[in-house]
DNA sequence: CGCATTTGACCAGCGC
DNA sequence: GCGCTGGTCAAATGCG
């Protein structure tokens, strides 16, 4: 979307500066003519992901209920509460959704979201979830420098990111590590005290995000239960608990980089141990998906990344993974453009800490394509729209658009979470802007589908682990 | 009044 | 062995 940046045609006389405006300003009009039809064929198309993602989510609800309709119809009754309503959202909440409000909104939540910057439907986006492409010619124009979602697995192990969302690490995680801590009997049982310990050092997947709001949706409910300054980060590190059933282990921590504080990471460690909502069974898939990457792919890893497979193919980016010692992580990089992957694999991870070495890699290799002459980020636009985006990078995408559009410069927050109201008013263009992004990247779909389809191959899966 | 968040203290693991 | 750091607990506080 080059508006009206050509420059205007050659001018015979250089003295016609009159001619030269006009020239110029036909130009820009027919631009503009150009982008509006654009837009009203994006709209379009969006509204066809809209009908697909709809279709496809009941299919997925379908396939949630043959896995889940057992345990789910005694487990816990509020947590499955959400019945799958059309508003109810297959959000891959990895944007800059989890818009923080007003604890009262909750009550209007799936549930009961507690911690009233998790689960908030008013803030979800519907995605489409086709998995058809956008094979619409001009969708390249836009913002291509390089589409594809980043996902990079990398894994520092002691760094605050991980995120298993969820469900699904294979063997990751069920216990949290640090339950032997609490046994102090650990002499009884203490053999089982280090197999767990071992197994919930199995994985963790992280989740970066460029999201300015506390902390991302990822449609499960979470409690706060601790907040600590970790050393080389003056953002704190906030400790969430599941809470969507009492027992669930599964634990998650939230941290926003320190070079970039509209980089969210989200860490989430352990299994569910119930029935998750639609929404938050999206998410767990997606990231599962990478997990089990790495649990399958990187058994031999050493401290360096690699790549996984399906990010080699282009089905979720360019990917790496790396594993370090006992406590492999996967992180799945929302944040930046992938064609710069490689730099971000070189970078130090293996310091343990992200604060330094992993931001220095970002705004050396990521952002800077990006952010170029641009404001580096340009206030989310999707808070305002009410709506969550899903996958970061098109949150990411929409944001540089949106910051290239307007120009506003990234206000910074704390972690504290106060200051996200205020959101800008929703303009039109912004929405087509979002759509655009959404539909110009296939591998936004491939994502979906595969998170999808590693949820539903992960139900025979789940079956036989128990 | 109940629930969620905050925050200081405690504990365990790890490196030196 | 000691100190540092990360992770968790639990009392205090705030909010609806």
């Amino acid at each position: 979307m080059d508006v009206a940046v050509e420059r205007p045609p050659p001018v015979k006389e250089e003295n016609k500066p009159e001619t030269m405006e006009d020239d110029k300003l036909e130009a820009t009009k027919a631009e503009m003519g150009e982008v509006r039809e654009e837009n009203e064929r994006l709209k379009t198309l969006l509204s066809h992901i809209v009908r697909d993602y709809q279709s496809l989510q009941t299919h997925f609800q379908d396939a949630v209920k043959v896995k889940h309709q057992a345990p789910a119809a005694d487990k816990l009754p509020a947590a499955s509460a959400p019945a799958p309503t059309a508003d109810d959202l297959v959000s891959l909440s990895l944007g800059s959704g989890g818009y923080a409000r007003p604890k009262g909104a909750h009550q209007r939540s799936l549930s009961s979201s507690s911690s009233g910057t998790e689960t908030d439907p008013d803030d979800q986006l519907s995605l489409g979830l086709s998995s058809r492409r956008s094979t619409d010619g001009d969708n390249r124009q836009v913002a291509r420098p390089s589409a594809t979602p980043l996902m990079n697995l990398s894994s520092d192990s002691s760094a605050d990111d991980s995120a298993a969302p969820g469900s699904d690490l294979p063997a990751a995680a069920c216990p949290p590590a640090t339950k032997a801590r609490k046994s102090p009997s650990a002499g009884v049982d203490g053999a089982d005290d280090e197999v767990l310990q071992q197994q919930a050092k199995k994985a963790r997947v992280s989740v970066r995000v460029k999201c300015d709001t506390p902390t991302m949706n990822d449609g499960c409910q979470w409690r706060k239960y601790g907040q600590k300054i970790s050393k080389g980060n003056p953002c704190p590190r906030a400790y969430y608990r599941c809470t969507v059933a009492p027992s669930c282990p599964v634990r998650k921590q939230v941290q926003r980089c320190a070079d970039d504080m509209s980089i969210l990471i989200t860490t989430y460690e352990g299994t569910h141990s119930h029935p998750l909502p639609p929404a938050a069974a999206a998410m767990a898939s997606t990231t599962s998906a990478a997990a089990s990457m790495l649990l399958a792919g990187s058994s031999s890893s050493s401290s360096h990344g690699h790549h996984l497979p399906f990010a080699s193919a282009g089905l979720l980016g360019p990917t790496t993974i790396s594993t370090i010692a006992s406590c492999p992580t996967v992180t799945l990089d929302l944040t930046a453009p992938h064609s710069l992957m490689q730099q971000q694999y070189q970078s130090p991870y293996a310091a343990g800490y992200e604060s330094k070495a992993l931001p220095a890699a970002w705004s050396s290799g990521y952002l800077a394509p990006y952010a170029g002459g641009l404001p580096f980020y340009g206030k989310s636009s999707l808070p305002a729209m009410g709506q969550h985006f899903g996958l970061g990078m098109a949150t990411t995408r929409a944001e540089q658009l949106y910051g290239a559009a307007h120009s506003s410069s990234y206000l910074q927050r704390t972690s504290s979470g106060g200051g996200v109201h205020g959101a800008p008013a929703a303009a039109p263009a912004v929405t087509d802007t979002i759509a655009k992004a959404i539909t110009l990247d296939p591998s936004f779909q491939s994502v979906l589908a595969a998170a999808i389809t590693s949820y539903m191959g992960r139900g025979a899966g789940a079956a036989a682990h128990k």
